[in-house]
DNA sequence: TTGAGGATTGGCT
DNA sequence: GCCAATCCTCAAA
């Protein structure tokens, strides 16, 4: 399976978040592989969004949304969470990313219930900190390259039916943009 | 230096 | 449905 090059995340933000929806998300861990189908993801743009991490200014914590494509953006939130974002925006804006909210497990699948201390299947990776979790992926994880085979890496998946479109979860600003995406089941 | 609040989750009512 | 857990980050002073 091919890895999506660094052009694939050149674009408008809301654009790879759809495009984003079906695609492979792989996390190497020592000599076992986890891995599954991206299904849920958000958009977080520059300064037209209220909701977007890099609407006032860059700083400490936002500074790789502003940086290059293709890289991720991890980052802690409400005392106990971690969520995973990839850095995706058009060369002339200045930040943006997608937050990936869910996916559908596919490989290391034991590991993942071991990880979350879960046997329930459908609570897996249906969220973005249960993912994370499930994932074990951590501040570590800030600002690493997801267009070379390392730890974690995204490459082509599968083709889906027909794409979801909602208003944004968990945010005070920015509902009026249905910049939330999934796959229909 | 400090305090308020958050791109959430799971457990309890 | 509601709320606590829990700590990092930002912005104000």
């Amino acid at each position: 399976m091919n890895i999506l090059p660094r052009k694939f995340y050149q674009k408008d933000t809301v654009i790879v978040a759809k495009r984003l929806l079906g695609k492979k998300l792989v996390r190497k861990i020592g000599n076992y592989e986890i891995s599954g189908i991206i299904t849920e993801t958000e958009a977080y743009r520059h300064n037209d969004d209220p909701a977007s991490h890099a609407y006032r200014k860059i700083t400490d914590r936002n500074k790789v949304m502003f940086g290059d494509v293709g890289i991720s953006y991890v980052y802690f939130t409400y005392g106990m969470h971690y969520c995973f974002n990839i850095v995706a925006k058009k060369s002339k804006v200045p930040a943006g990313a997608v937050l990936i909210r869910a996916i559908q497990p596919e490989k290391g699948i034991k590991k993942m219930q071991e990880n979350r201390n879960l046997k329930n299947l459908k609570n897996l990776t249906n969220g973005p900190a249960k993912l994370t979790q499930a994932l074990k992926i951590t501040k570590k994880h800030y600002g690493i390259d997801l267009t070379k085979k390392s730890e974690i890496y995204i490459t082509e998946g599968e083709k889906i039916k027909k794409i979801i479109e909602s208003p944004r979860i968990g945010i005070k600003n920015g509902k009026e943009f249905l910049w939330n995406f999934k796959v229909e089941n």
